[in-house]
DNA sequence: ACCACTGTATGGTCTGACCATACCGAACGA
DNA sequence: TCGTTCGGTATGGTCAGACCATACAGTGGT
């Protein structure tokens, strides 16, 4: 006698689950469809769906209607955008203060700028984030570089986990960016910061690499200053 | 003419973010009831649900049935059972690499290890789950301490995002720390290294700290040595 | 004052139906 | 033979209604 304590939809998921480790499922594959599934499972439609749901906000499968090969569930991997949506929404029910988030960046960035330098990793991508930003007409569209520039440097660590992690900080952060450009007025202490930390980079150095970042994060949020290790 | 190209619970889901901002909600507090907010947003009940179900596989609220004050929706924070989930998923898609997991377990380690240490944090919690650690009779069970070990360092760090990140690495990667604590046979190689660590943090070491983790880490994962910076 | 019973609001689940979409394939025409 | 058109169909998206299990809130009796 099983006790019935899970519900339906937390099964699926689990059947779901296995069917992925057990079939060595990986990206671009197809589940069955939703009425398919739930006849093989012995569970109504609405639990399958809710399950899908589930995987879909956790950033690993996405449905599309239709009908042929791209129609119906397939997995992906989209860890990014679910780790946004969910710092977004714990920054906004307060559980999460903004210190929080921004030291945690700080920490990612420079072990990240650390790492890029020590590999000697391709910058091209960052000296483009660079002329944008300085083309930039508007915080907004200066931001919008400057988040391009920062995930670059997270790209260019080769760790796809701290990369996503960082740009879904970014993403959650956006408007206190916006912000912060828009305080500081001037931008040239931000280009001479994000120039000094390509330099470092370039130049393999990983010291001043991170000690570029961590002067940069000072300047860009100075009532947050120094006190990390 | 809007076009309809959001789907009915996504709508329904920015609603309720909406509400949650505008109205100031915050943990603790009740969402209306499924069929009720069917009602007031004009769409079936089943698209309210398929919200819900998003918001509770972020760690945003929980469901609970029956009747009375702590029935229904309401509002919580578990941002690392979200996150472990997420990340558990994805190493099975094997989108990310164990490799990527323990770097940035060691990038948060040293970086909480550090701040406790500066902090002069309390670290009771430490000794508790050190002796829990010596007192463990099956790897699973070392395991089970040392993740609380672990985990009580990113608490004393204060930060909390660092600390949910830490537990849903952690729980992801239960296996893995398992197989390895098997392999190494001999504990008291990890003992003296958690010793190590603790005696840092109380002694108000940081850079000790910092050190201290690194070993053990490389102890622990010797095919992932120390390349990082 | 206590206890047992009933009512009811809640989430959980299933069924069946209908819609919009987009591919598939047969029928048709040049 | 080739291209086009058009209906068929499998897909997810949505809704309505029904029923169940749960757990509290009264209500009534003792």
């Amino acid at each position: 006698m099983t006790v019935k304590k899970t519900r339906t939809f937390e099964d699926v998921l689990a059947q779901i689950e296995r069917r992925i480790i057990d079939d060595g499922l990986t990206v671009g594959d197809r589940l069955p469809a939703e009425r398919q599934l739930a006849e093989q499972l012995g569970v109504g439609r609405s639990s399958v769906r809710e399950a899908l749901r589930v995987l879909e906000t956790l950033g690993v499968l996405s449905s599309q209607v239709g009908r042929g090969p791209d129609a119906g569930a397939i997995l992906t991997s989209r860890p990014d955008t679910a780790l946004t949506d969910l710092l977004r929404l714990h920054l906004g029910l307060a559980t999460l203060e903004l210190r929080e988030v921004i030291e945690t960046r700080l920490m990612l960035e420079r072990w990240s700028a650390a790492r890029a330098a020590a590999t000697r990793a391709d910058t091209s991508a960052l000296v483009d984030a660079l002329a944008g930003m300085e083309a930039a007409a508007s915080a907004e569209e200066f931001v919008e570089h400057d988040t391009a520039f920062h995930c670059a440097i997270a790209d260019a660590s080769g760790n796809r986990l701290i990369a996503a992690i960082m740009r879904s900080l970014r993403d959650s952060m956006r408007r206190y960016a916006v912000e912060a450009v828009e305080r500081l007025g001037d931008p040239s202490l931000l280009h001479a910061d994000h120039h000094h930390i390509l330099t470092a980079i370039r130049s393999g150095d990983p010291d001043e690499a991170t000690r570029a970042v961590a002067d940069h994060l000072s300047h860009a949020y100075p009532a947050l200053f120094g006190d990390t290790p």
